[in-house]
RNA sequence: GCGGAAAUAGCUCAUCUGGUAGAGCGACAGCUUCCCAAGCUGUAGGUGGCGGGUUCGAGUCCCGUUUUCCGCUCCA
């Protein structure tokens, strides 16, 4: 990363604080670690870009529908969903080589070694209270374990261990109000995501919407993590926000329902005008234990290329589980004809084609797009620099700001009254302090796209400036046409 | 998690070798102003990250701690 970059990096950081979008979350208790809070503009530019997106997926797709599924959901979707094992395992560091490990895996392969050297007895033995042990989530015992066992680090040779920590990937709370004798009968999580919601709530959606193969549903909202670095702003936070859509399709067809998913969701991303080559592609070489096929489209943060969005082909994997574990049938009967057979296609568990996209990052997208410091040179030859924000018109938070170009001779009256024709239908923003050029540069900064000036000119032939903030271009309109405008515009 | 650096007003910074904090910008109020910020006047805002120590006296020296940034590490 270049000097360049990282200072472009925390201009935004600074400016996003500044200007009212993203603050560190609880700051005067010196802030909570990879947690933020958006501010006035940030939660309207937040709730612009999840608005876009939702109608993109549900309004112009027929065979898309929504849902809103809670946050808590029933502990057995996440041992179903493989999240329980692979969310939380008790790890360890050596302190020489910096490695950390899976206490269980560290005992395994102490126990193989043991099994190698024909110690059978001592080899289940340790197996034994490894497993004790890990049931009582007794770390100091583990840890006693690993040092009575003299097990090493295979890159330090030493056995200079930490202590044991648990990562839990997961946040565990307690359901209900009365507290049980044991904890573990009341622990809930709070969803690491929020497809499981979708999943689980497959046939519902799937009956009550009459929905038919191919067909999928949409879902926003927030998802839980421990992350265990906590940088990087709001890029990687424990609270965050996903879009997801999910795709159920016919065994068979997802490969072409894959490739049509990927290129939509890449278009999408053009749509806001963003350039092609700010974006690529990111193909997964080793996938997860349920995918097929799998890649990231990735955009160039400051940062460099990063994953924004990840579209997956995820088989039945998801469905196939919960009807595993909840011994409910997650399965479909089409009635399409197979043209091989002549016959219907009948039953089965649809397979999934999933578009994931992080909220928040898309965000960062937008507001690392739409950042600018520019140098324009004025009449008289003198430079000055200029910080704007060419946020998309769509995404905006602002849409026009109206001016009365002094707050005297009834020029704030006829502000006033446009503004109360524009307001119903897109966000204003009213102002009348301070003089006109620097109106124009604080609504530069916080990327609203259109101002509009109310000037004496006004009061004799009904026209008003509109002045572009890309550009800067400003040209005359009737003040009656200004609202359609705008709106033709959004 | 390890190592390094930093922390003074909303922001950028100053306060020489310890003597009880200041500027510019910004914000707010008013005046002025006929189109691209930095004209005029006034006002508000700081227990100098937090805790402890040395000292007659600490923003300044020492220790601890927290947070942030950088590098490494880790990451479903």
């Amino acid at each position: 990363m270049s000097i360049q970059q990282e200072n472009r990096f925390q201009a935004i950081i600074a400016h996003a604080k500044e200007y009212g979008f993203v603050f560190p979350s609880s700051e005067i208790y010196d802030g909570l670690s990879a947690v933020y809070d958006y501010g006035p503009y940030g939660s309207e530019l937040k709730k612009n870009i999840r608005d876009h997106w939702w109608k993109s997926m549900t309004q112009l797709n027929d065979n898309i529908v929504g849902i809103d599924a809670a946050i808590f959901m029933h502990p057995t979707t996440w041992k179903a969903s493989g999240h329980v094992d692979n969310f939380s395992d008790p790890m360890i560091d050596n302190r020489d080589s910096k490695k950390r490990y899976r206490v269980d895996h560290l005992l395994e392969a102490h126990a193989d070694k043991l099994a190698h050297e024909g110690r059978k007895e001592e080899e289940f033995a340790l197996l034994k209270s490894m497993d004790d042990l890990l049931a009582k989530d007794d770390f100091t015992g583990l840890k006693q374990l690993i040092e009575d066992n003299k097990i090493t680090c295979a890159i330090s040779g030493t056995s200079n261990w930490t202590d044991i920590r648990q990562f839990n990937l997961m946040f565990k709370t307690e359901f209900g109000a009365i507290a049980s004798d044991n904890p573990n009968d009341n622990v809930v999580y709070l969803r690491p995501e929020t497809a499981q919601g979708i999943f689980v709530n497959f046939l519902n959606v799937q009956k009550t919407a009459r929905m038919k193969v191919p067909f999928g549903i949409a879902q926003t909202g927030k998802a839980f993590r421990n992350e265990i670095v906590a940088r990087q702003f709001i890029f990687r936070m424990r609270e965050f926000e996903q879009m997801e859509m999910q795709f159920f399709v016919r065994p068979g067809t997802e490969r072409e329902w894959y490739k049509h998913w990927k290129q939509q969701r890449l278009n999408w991303h053009l749509d806001l005008g963003t350039p092609t080559e700010k974006y690529r592609f990111h193909d997964h070489v080793k996938l997860a234990h349920y995918a097929k096929e799998a890649c990231d489209i990735e955009y160039e943060f400051p940062i460099g290329f990063k994953e924004v969005e990840g579209i997956h082909s995820r088989s039945d994997f998801d469905l196939s589980q919960h009807q595993l574990y909840s011994k409910k049938k997650q399965q479909y009967f089409d009635n399409d004809i197979d043209e091989k057979t002549g016959k219907p296609y009948g039953n089965y568990i649809p397979y999934v084609i999933e578009t994931s996209i992080g909220l928040d990052r898309m965000f960062l997208l937008v507001l690392s797009q739409a950042y600018d410091e520019e140098t324009i040179t004025k009449d008289d030859g003198a430079t000055d620099t200029r910080v704007v924000m060419r946020i998309p018109v769509k995404l905006a938070p602002n849409k026009l700001a109206i001016l009365p170009l002094v707050k005297k001779d009834g020029l704030p009256e006829l502000a006033r009254k446009l503004m109360d024709e524009c307001k119903p239908h897109f966000r204003c923003f009213y102002e009348e302090k301070d003089a006109i050029g620097k109106r124009y540069r604080r609504q530069d900064a916080i990327g609203t796209p259109f101002c509009v000036t109310v000037d004496h000119q006004t009061k004799e032939d009904g026209t008003v400036t509109l002045r572009e903030r890309d550009s800067m271009t400003q040209k005359r309109v009737p003040l009656s046409e200004i609202k359609n405008q705008i709106l033709n515009l959004l």
